[in-house]
DNA sequence: CACCAGGCAAGTA
DNA sequence: TACTTGCATGGT
């Protein structure tokens, strides 16, 4: 990898440590949980996926069984839950009528074209698609999130502009396709902008505060 | 009380 | 293309 986000990675992984996003959970449940934390807090995901564990609920085919309103209710701690139990829905039909319920068959499909699929799903934006074909699919896609360019374009690395692809592209080539890395780094990402990179950022206490450029952070 | 979370799609100009 | 808005619960 680059020097410079050799670096970059180097600091938070000796700040925070392994993440260990989705670890040994199935690639089914890092799929729900992959939709269900669209712009929400993952406590309140947990919450909404335990739900789902506890009444047994868990497996493609019962899901695509279950009506969309009975989804939704057990998913109602996550928060726009009939939104999302719809955008579930739309993902599980994918799955069910394209790979007749095979998740190993989905991920056999070339990456890019997978992810096309993807994103042809109502509700499958390009982190929840990357989220998918990384955690679950362990396929080398790099996950952007709005920390990842936060982070980044704080210190000016990135154009304030750069939009989710640049900062995407700006990963792939520069970590040579490396799935355990890529895990890794967008996790720790999203530690450090949740912990210290916020709207109102508190870069005195942050690990990548040395990295900062003259003049301080760049205004968002 | 205000603000925000591991986004996305649809609408408007 | 570039904003704006709806979606909703739960923590700080």
């Amino acid at each position: 990898m680059s020097a410079h986000l050799k670096d970059v990675f180097q600091r938070l992984y000796e700040a925070f440590g392994p993440q260990h996003w989705w670890p040994g959970e199935s690639p089914l449940e890092v799929i729900v949980g992959a939709v269900l934390t669209q712009n929400t807090a993952w406590k309140n995901v947990s919450r909404a996926l335990d739900n789902l564990r506890e009444a047994g609920l868990l497996s493609l085919e019962t899901l695509h069984q279950l009506p969309e309103e009975e989804l939704a209710e057990w998913i109602r701690p996550a928060g726009y839950y009939r939104l999302k139990a719809h955008r579930l829905k739309n993902l599980l039909n994918f799955i069910s009528e394209d790979f007749d319920g095979s998740l190993e068959a989905m991920f056999q499909v070339e990456l890019g074209a997978l992810r096309e699929r993807l994103l042809g799903v109502n509700g499958i934006g390009p982190e929840t698609a990357d989220s998918i074909l990384l955690y679950a699919g362990r396929l080398p896609t790099f996950v952007v999130d709005n920390y990842t360019a936060r982070v980044l374009k704080r210190h000016a690395w990135m154009e304030p502009k750069a939009d989710y692809y640049a900062i995407k592209e700006h990963f792939e080539e520069n970590l040579d396709g490396n799935v355990a890395l890529f895990n890794e780094f967008h996790a720790l990402l999203v530690r450090v902008g949740n912990q210290f990179c916020r709207k109102r950022p508190r870069c005195d206490e942050c690990p990548l505060q040395p990295l900062l450029p003259d003049g301080g952070p760049v205004e968002l």
